[in-house]
DNA sequence: ATAAAAATGTGATTTGTGTCACAGAATATA
DNA sequence: TATATTCTGTGACACAAATCACATTTTTAT
């Protein structure tokens, strides 16, 4: 990874709704209190059962957010800026409770907890800010959860297919930043059954496949598959 | 269910860490705006597709907070007091995005979302501990998600055991408020599969069952078959 | 008290998908 | 350029758990 300097928040322009409610005066504290960093793919950000010291803010790239499970490490979700991340663990036992990772080149800003504290109890709509974030989170994880338990792996590679398509790469076309290892980790299948349910689609004509690269042809039928599960 | 008149929040004993915070008059503005009513056992508290009109702090009994997925309703996460529920949907398309029935019977009172808003705005403190709490539950729902994945039923029905043992009646002995079925949609599997590892269980010496009633006769290798999966 | 409805237990059968095992391709490292 | 790793594809097989089907018990309503 490659650190920075200090960062300069207020002429940042890559700013969340959160840090836009700030006043001058609070994000000069922010300022001073916050540096940036870059992560190469694969460069783990910070790690589950480490002590955390800052809340990072994502300004570029993509992240998995990780966990160890009984059996495997699991990928809870992925998060493309701008966003907040790490902000469950600013409490408690101060210990991280998963890991967070680059899958693509990416840049982050570290802000020390206890001034994101401060922040959200001295300015009660940055507070609000962070809530609404917090709160969409976790509706949008109920849903994912649910898709993960009821689909089968049609359905659940369907979903993610789409999500990369949609909410990721705003494209049809798109170079897969997991493995194929990753993206069982993402829907909760094994690599082989990745490749498989893959090579399937490509034979059905739903996506065309050339390495890395895939290509969704017939995202209406995705859609249908998605919803049968 | 029954509604009785306003109730009294500054006297309230039944307080949650957030409420604590709040000052006389923030009180007074909380009690104005705020209604109390007790549901039985399977009453819904509000719907999943229904208009939000507010947020529901649960004062005492059980709550079951559920989801339709694409082949069945699945619990997300049982709530019990003192605990807000409904604040991921107080923003947004205002459109419960899950239900909320009680599981025993059940107090609550319901605050007028603006007001909410207004607290969280006004009192930075507040909004942190609103802030604790929904972080609390992202990480709690974490674990529970990837234990739901990873383990198989033995091991999903031992942590479910363990978890109303431990955190919802703590004693070894309960009475299972949740039917067999939808202890299956809360451990994710079927009614049948539910009866035949609680039998299963039961001839291990691990429980006995007497109808409702469950008592975990052998809480230490429960944990194991928990960890195991 | 009696009927109707809901909840529970248990077997037989089917099936999705995880596991194992190996070969080829792609990528990183010396 | 060679060599070691890491990825990826594909088959054969095993097995956990869903589904179906029916009997029995418990709860609720009349």
């Amino acid at each position: 990874m490659d650190f920075s300097e200090k960062s300069n928040c207020s002429t940042c322009r890559i700013k969340s709704c959160a840090v836009e409610v700030l006043d001058q005066h609070e994000l000069e504290i922010l300022q001073t209190n916050c540096s940036g960093a870059s992560y190469k793919r694969g460069e783990r950000i910070f790690q589950q059962g480490t002590l955390i010291s800052n809340i990072v803010y994502v300004k570029s790239g993509l992240i998995k957010i990780h966990k160890k499970g009984p059996s495997k490490d699991q990928i809870l979700k992925l998060v493309n800026p701008p966003r907040f991340i790490g902000i469950p663990t600013i409490l408690g036992d101060r210990v991280n409770q998963y890991s967070a990772t680059a899958v693509v080149p990416t840049e982050v800003c570290f802000i020390v907890t206890q001034i994101f504290k401060t922040l959200i109890s001295r300015n009660g709509k940055f507070g609000h800010e962070i809530i609404n974030g917090l709160c969409q989170d976790e509706l949008q994880f109920f849903d994912r959860s649910i898709n993960q338990m009821q689909k089968q792996i049609h359905g659940r590679l369907a979903d993610a297919l789409l999500y990369f398509s949609n909410d990721i790469f705003c494209a049809d076309a798109f170079i897969m930043p997991l493995t194929r290892a990753e993206l069982g980790d993402f829907v909760h299948t094994t690599r082989e059954s990745v490749t498989r349910t893959l090579t399937h689609f490509k034979n059905d004509g739903l996506i065309t496949v050339e390495g890395k690269k895939i290509t969704l042809q017939d995202k209406f039928r995705l859609q249908k598959i998605s919803q049968i599960g």
